[in-house]
RNA sequence: GCUCUGAUGGUGGAAUGGUAGACACGAGGGACUUAAAAUCCCUUGGCCAGUAAUGGCUGUGCGGGUUCGAGUCCCGCUCGGAGCACCA
């Protein structure tokens, strides 16, 4: 009997789609599992081989899950917002809801060609209405509330509203732009729209005037992750620093929660250190620094307190407002210059630079500790938005202040005992402190760490400044000058931004005539005025107030890519409800992801930003589970394994690799899917471009072989696998078990065709058990021999040890492995071959599906139970053991299996063999271990 | 510079501290066939000895250590990949 793998998948996936196999429901007699892949972006180019990886080994997990029992929600959908559609769509015209829309069709096909367990009736896309309502939801909320430092927690924005306006500020510890002190009565007097720009320096989302990330290119601000290098990672374009008036998220509010959240997931001990690195908690100390001559006083932040008494001068970041307050008169013009030409530089030229620069200010700081008077320079190696943005410069311990102080002549004091310092710093954090004596305070013959410690409590108790944790992580920035995003729900009385009621959400995204920025520089939403005045028309009703003759009443800016893909696993549990984002039972019941799997690119991206919003969303009541993701792994990258030709140079002549040498030769990537194992299809070839139909070959055997190398999958290297060809020529199940061959799924590897005929064949192997040579169907009852049942069993436990710590590639070895020995054995037993479809259902559920009919069955094969390991079939009754002295192998008993420890000494100490290898020598100890050895320890 | 990862045949990769190289690909040999494809069987880390069965030595990036025994644990390097980085 053939197996004709297209017929049968054919056949199963269309009775899957009628059947409704893989709908869920709320289940409370069942244990719930999520699964969840990371959403694809739809792009242009379809799915490659890379693509499915990640869904295929989350899929066998689900199948797996649900046949032990538990209820599995498996969901999929789009994250369909993004840059690609409205860079297309401002080339061509074409509107990015069309192309989205084509894409999302075109992915839906080739998902479907691969056999999934989606529940697809729950399909959510970003750009969807009914989706986007409730990314403009929390973004309300956000706006409407504010994070309580001393309860760590998101609270209503009217508690801060009542607490300013009974005490002011006094007795407030909320995260904040900026400290401001207010009183109560200061508070009361401000007019509504005073108050509503103050309450920014608390709201979670919040307007904020910042420097960031402008993108000259696209047009529009990035967040710090979409940007590396000063480059965009969209598009690899130069970004500039740039103040502008924005919208943010505090995610910074969170900073401490999100660190500790780590400790509380299982994730890898890599994509967590990645976030501990981005969020970058620090623990120093602020110390307050008086002017000379001057009312003016500014604070420091430090990781190095102990080194107080080395400081030799003070610089402050070029966008410190300090600058102006501090610059002399006469200092007045250097220090405008050198301000300005900070300002022209990139962000990467800031970065690339090695050389020290700067310009005095003037003034001079004193020191606390000594009252010694130090100059306070301008320059751009401190960071305006880092710590106070101004430093205390300690030369002899800093390497950065080293060089800047070699560079400007400054002093150097080297403060631990026999450093030397002068050559280079000493920026390591130990030793013994020396130089340090004070008036009434000193840090010599302490350690490092004691002076850290000594200092922390002295600046403390003599009220000079406090201990302080810092944190790397910014804000997010919120704003998108774009079309192609999700509409703010935000309308502006006069300059104040108000929030549009929550009945008239969601706010839809116009039509706009074209998707560049207004004749005014406006973003493309200012093409859609007639939008504008409806929705406020409709939306506002106190509209009195707002003047329509000139300003433009909506919020003409949109929400970024990581806006939809923040929530997107709780709209999956309640994917049609439209009165709230999910219905409180229903989160109960799905709680959180129980497993995430998804590349590891988005560690500083999506996966802080989702976090961070469930957080928000936790600490408001509106999802049970303060972390999102419990388990992550993260599937390697499939890298392309592109193919050479060697064309001879000045002729149309290509010789194979093996030749290659003789001549002189050119490397030309050629299309990898007319290359099999490495030989070229000389007609194909000839066939592929124009220029080749009348090229000629220099073969070795008769073969063209081709070069290679590994790089990464694109078009323009011709290495580009679609997994429809690969479908289409050997079958969704052959494709699904050759992707998890090829290695563990973590692990970035090449996609090499190559291997996969022995999955086509393990396939067919297994199909032709079940067949005689005359088509007759073997499986009968109660045939089972002990080795069919021995080896059954053994792959029962295999996999299902396996697959629990995705180890599937030796899951499908061991498979290959039992399905040889049953062919072998003659296996003629239902039982055996029941449970062996079973455990393949979740890897090849098309294949099983067919033979789990076939052996009579009429409810698919995703319910049938998980076959458990029967133990007593493994078990032996006598084996072969190794006897070795002293690590070499001496001589072999046979014992029982179930053989104490005591006895198998006995035996092998009594073996007819062993006195010689004794005689005068003594046995020090005899150890059994497993896998048939016993080592007899002698002297 | 700091942090995290990894390194095993021609290739992808297996090995709870216990016979390293499972399984697969590729390669070589053989069977079947007019022929090819397909299928099946055998060999396949390296070196050495033997007509042969087989035996010996060596071997998991490098150098040490712990252990009866190390690919695996510890210390010190080399090289690759990733993250952060003028973060005070």
């Amino acid at each position: 009997m053939e197996y004709r793998f297209n017929e049968i998948e054919r056949k199963w996936r269309q009775r899957w789609v009628e059947q409704h196999t893989y709908e869920v429901k709320e289940d409370p007699s069942r244990p719930k599992y999520y699964v969840l892949n990371m959403f694809p972006y739809p792009s242009g180019a379809g799915l490659h081989v890379g693509h499915p990886l990640g869904y295929i080994a989350s899929d066998i997990y689900a199948r797996y899950k649900r046949m032990k029992g538990f209820n599995v929600l498996n969901p999929m959908g789009y994250d369909a917002y993004g840059l690609p559609a409205e860079q297309y769509a401002i080339q061509t015209g074409q509107h990015p809801a069309v192309t989205t829309e084509q894409n999302i069709n075109r992915y839906r096909e080739q998902l479907d060609n691969i056999g999934f367990s989606f529940d697809w009736s729950r399909e959510v896309r970003t750009c969807d209405p009914q989706y986007y309502h409730w990314t403009q939801w929390a973004f309300q909320k956000m706006f409407n509330s504010f994070y309580c430092n001393t309860c760590q927690k998101a609270q209503p924005i009217e508690k801060l509203v009542q607490h300013l306006s009974q005490h002011g500020t006094e007795g407030l510890d909320a995260a904040q732009t900026e400290e401001l002190h207010l009183t109560a009565a200061e508070w009361n007097a401000m007019s509504e729209a005073e108050q509503s720009r103050t309450l920014m320096n608390w709201r979670i989302a919040y307007l904020g005037e910042m420097m960031v990330n402008w993108c000259p290119e696209l047009g529009t601000v990035l967040a710090n992750d979409e940007v590396v290098e000063g480059l965009s990672v969209r598009g690899g374009y130069p970004v500039v620093q740039k103040k502008m008036k924005q919208w943010c998220l505090r995610v910074s509010a969170y900073a401490q929660r999100l660190l500790d959240g780590l400790d509380t997931i299982d994730w890898t001990d890599s994509i967590k250190e990645t976030q501990r690195n981005w969020i970058g908690r620090s623990e120093g100390t602020e110390v307050l620094f008086r002017v000379k001559d001057s009312d003016v006083t500014f604070t420091i932040f430090t990781t190095r307190a102990d080194t107080m008494f080395g400081v030799t001068f003070m610089v402050l970041a070029p966008e410190s407002e300090l600058v102006g307050q501090l610059t002399t008169p006469e200092q007045h013009e250097a220090v405008e210059a050198y301000v300005t030409r900070t300002k022209k530089k990139t962000e990467r030229e800031r970065q690339i630079a090695t050389d020290k620069t700067g310009v005095f200010t003037g003034s001079y700081a004193i020191n606390p500790f000594t009252g010694d008077e130090v100059p306070i320079w301008v320059s751009d190696y401190v960071l305006a938005g880092y710590g106070t943005g101004a430093i205390m410069a300690v030369p002899a311990h800093d390497s950065r202040d080293y060089a800047f102080a070699k560079t400007f002549n400054l002093p150097i004091i080297p403060l631990i005992e026999g450093c030397d310092v002068s050559q280079e710093s000493f920026d390591a954090k130990e030793g013994i402190v020396t130089n340090s004596q004070g008036k009434d305070f000193s840090l010599n013959g302490l350690t490092v760490k004691e002076a850290i410690a000594a200092t922390k409590k002295y600046v403390t108790e003599k009220g000079l400044g406090r201990v302080k944790v810092n944190y790397r992580l910014r804000d997010a920035i919120f704003s998108r000058q774009r079309y192609w995003g999700e509409p703010f729900p935000v309308y502006y009385d006069n300059g104040t931004p108000r929030m549009i009621p929550e009945e008239c959400l969601p706010l839809e995204l116009p039509e706009v005539k074209k998707f560049l920025p207004t004749e005014t520089g406006e973003p493309p939403l200012g093409n859609a005025e007639r939008w504008a005045w409806d929705t406020v028309n409709r939306c506002v009703t106190e509209n009195s107030k707002i003047d329509n003759q000139t300003v433009f009443p909506l919020e003409l800016n949109t929400m970024p890519g990581f806006a939809g893909s923040s929530a997107y696993y709780l709209r999956y549990m309640d994917p049609k409800n439209d009165r709230a984002l999910v219905d409180h039972d229903v989160d109960a019941y799905w709680k959180s992801v129980d497993l995430y799997i998804g590349g590891t690119e988005h560690a500083t991206g999506h996966l802080i930003y989702s976090r961070f919003w469930n957080k928000f969303l936790f600490d408001l009541g509106y999802s049970c589970e303060e972390e999102p993701f419990k388990k992550l792994v993260n599937q390697g990258m499939i890298q392309g394994r592109s193919n050479f030709v060697y064309r001879v140079q000045g002729t149309n002549t290509f010789v194979s690799l093996g030749l290659k040498d003789q001549y002189e030769v050119t490397p030309i990537h050629v299309n990898v899917n007319i290359v099999q194992n490495d030989v070229l299809d000389l007609e194909a070839f000839k066939a592929w471009r124009p220029e080749y139909n009348d090229a000629e070959f220099i073969l070795e055997d008769g073969k063209y072989v081709c070069g290679w190398a590994i790089e990464k999958m694109s078009k323009s290297m011709f290495n580009v696998v679609n997994p429809d060809r690969i479908v289409e020529k050997y079958g969704a199940d052959t494709l699904r078990l050759y992707e998890m061959f090829l290695g563990p799924i973590n692990m970035s590897k090449p996609w090499d065709s190559n291997g996969i005929d022995g999955c086509a064949r393990f396939l067919r192997k297994a199909w032709n058990l079940f067949w005689d040579k005359q088509g007759n169907f073997v499986p009968k009852e109660g045939t089972a021999t002990p080795e069919n049942l021995k080896s059954i069993n053994k792959l029962i436990k295999k996999v299902s040890d396996d697959i629990e710590v995705y180890s599937y590639n030796t899951s499908i070895s061991a498979f290959m492995i039992c399905t040889n020995e049953l062919a072998q054995q003659k296996c003629t037993d239902k039982g055996i071959f029941e449970q062996f479809v079973t455990l393949l259902a979740p890897f090849t559920p098309h294949i099983a599906e067919e033979l789990w009919e076939q052996l009579g069955h009429a409810t698919t094969v995703c319910d049938a139970p998980w076959p458990e390991c029967q133990e007593q079939y493994l078990k032996e009754d006598s084996e072969t053991i190794s006897v070795s002295f002293n690590g070499k192998t001496r001589f072999t008993l046979d014992l029982p299996t179930d053989i104490s420890r005591e006895d198998a000494e006995k035996a092998a100490l009594q073996a007819e063999a062993t006195p010689k290898y004794l005689e005068g020598k003594q046995v020090v100890k005899v150890i059994v271990v497993p896998h048939r050895i016993i080592n007899i320890v002698i002297k």
